[in-house]
DNA sequence: TTCCAGGGGTAGA
DNA sequence: TCTACCCATGGA
C-alpha cells in the first residue's frame, strides 16, 4: 500500500541523515545529574527514557513549528562545575530559534533556574537520611510543557505505575508523533508527547486506544480548553500568585482533587502541599506510626515543619529505597 | 473471583 | 464540609 511504504521509508535506516548538533549549559552547583532526572517516575514516562548504563534522559521532542527531535541529554563537568549537555539529533538544519527552544525544555525539565538553597540549607539542619539531598538533589523533573505533566499526573490517579506507564505509552503511540529514531521495533524510541491540539481532535477510537478508562474525557476536556484557550497551564509557571490560588485554579480541572492538585503543584516548583495518596499513607503509616493507618492530618503533621518544602521533605524521607520500583 | 491502585466527580446531607 | 456511591482498567 502507498501509506505503508510511505512509513517504511521514513522508518528505515536509508533515512538517516541524520546530524548530531551538541549544546551544553550550565547547572547550578550543587548538582547531581543523575539524582535529578531519575527522581521519580517521570523519568521513565514516555517520551521519556532513563539509560542508566550511560546515565542518560533520552527523550522525543516535537517543537512549535512541528519539529519532532531525538534528545539526548547527559551530566558532564566538575563537581563544583557542572554542565548539562544535550545532543540532538535530527534532520537538515536545526536553526538558532531551535536551538534555544531545545535548552529552554532541558532547562525546564531539569529545574535548573529553581533555587533550592533553602531546601539544601533545611535538609541539612534535619540531617541524617535529608543529607544526601543537600548535594545537588530536589529537582523532580518535570515535562517541557505543563500540559503534558497535567495529563500524565491525571494518569497517575487511581490506578498502579504499571498502568499509569501504560497509559501514556497509549498516548504518545496513538497520538504523538515519531522522531528521527522512532520506530515500532524493539529498539525504537517513542513518539513524541501528543500536542493538546492532536488530543483535542482525536476521534473516540484513537482516544480509546490510549486505554485511558474513565480519564480519557478527563484528558480530551482538558486539551480541548487548551486548544480553545480557555485555559492557559503554561502561564501558570510564572504567574505571581499564591500557592492557594494556582491551586483552586488545578482542582478546578476534572480529573484534577487534591493529590493531583499537589503533584501538579510540586512540578510547578511549589512544595507546600503534600500529595496524600496510597504510597504517603502507607509510607507514614510505616515509618511513624507503626503500621496503624493515621487520619489525612495526622500524617499530614509529619511533614509541618518543612513550611514551603513539605513535598520535598516527605520526598527524600521516602526516595530511599524506592527506586528499584521504577 | 475479588480487591484495589501514585483518586476524583457528583449528589445529597 | 462530609459521606456514599460510582467510575474503566488491569495487575495481584
Amino acid at each position: 500500500m502507498e501509506g505503508d511504504a510511505t512509513v517504511t521509508h521514513s522508518r528505515g535506516p536509508e533515512r538517516l541523515d541524520l546530524r548530531t548538533t551538541t549544546m551544553s549549559s550550565a547547572a547550578p552547583s550543587p548538582f547531581e545529574f543523575a539524582g535529578t532526572v531519575y527522581s521519580h517516575g517521570w523519568a521513565v514516562l514516555h517520551p521519556n527514557r532513563w539509560d542508566g548504563g550511560r546515565r542518560a534522559l533520552i527523550r522525543t521532542e516535537r517543537f512549535g513549528a512541528g519539529r519532532v527531535v531525538h534528545l539526548e541529554v547527559t551530566g558532564t563537568g566538575r563537581a563544583d562545575r557542572q554542565r548539562v549537555r544535550i545532543d540532538v539529533r535530527h534532520e537538515g538544519e536545526l536553526g538558532p530559534s531551535e536551538r534555544k527552544a531545545v535548552t529552554r525544555s532541558i532547562r525546564r525539565m531539569l529545574r535548573l533556574d529553581e533555587d533550592l538553597r533553602p531546601f539544601h540549607a533545611q535538609c541539612r539542619k534535619a540531617g541524617g537520611r535529608w543529607e544526601a539531598a543537600s548535594h545537588g538533589l530536589g529537582r523532580l523533573l518535570c515535562s517541557p510543557s505543563v500540559f503534558e505533566d497535567a495529563v500524565k499526573t491525571i494518569c497517575t490517579t487511581n490506578v498502579q505505575w504499571g498502568g499509569t506507564r501504560a497509559m501514556v505509552r497509549g498516548l504518545t503511540r496513538n497520538l504523538g508523533e515519531p522522531g528521527p529514531l522512532s520506530g515500532d521495533n524493539s529498539e525504537g524510541f517513542p513518539n513524541s508527547f501528543p500536542t493538546p491540539e492532536a488530543v483535542a481532535a482525536a476521534d473516540g477510537r484513537t482516544l480509546e486506544g490510549a486505554r485511558l478508562g474513565y480519564r480519557g474525557p478527563y484528558v480530551r476536556e482538558l486539551a480541548e480548553r487548551v486548544t480553545a484557550g480557555d485555559l492557559d497551564l503554561e502561564e501558570l509557571r510564572t504567574r505571581d500568585a499564591s500557592t492557594e490560588e494556582i491551586r483552586r485554579e488545578l482542582l478546578a480541572i476534572k480529573g484534577v482533587g487534591p493529590y493531583a492538585a499537589a503533584t501538579l503543584l510540586m512540578l510547578l516548583g511549589r512544595y507546600d502541599h503534600l500529595a496524600v495518596d496510597s504510597v504517603f499513607r502507607t509510607f507514614v503509616s510505616g515509618r511513624y506510626f507503626e503500621g496503624r493507618v493515621p487520619a489525612d492530618g495526622d500524617a499530614r503533621e509529619i511533614y509541618a515543619d518543612w513550611g514551603r518544602w513539605k513535598y520535598l521533605g516527605y520526598w527524600f524521607d521516602l526516595w530511599q529505597g524506592l527506586d528499584e520500583e521504577l
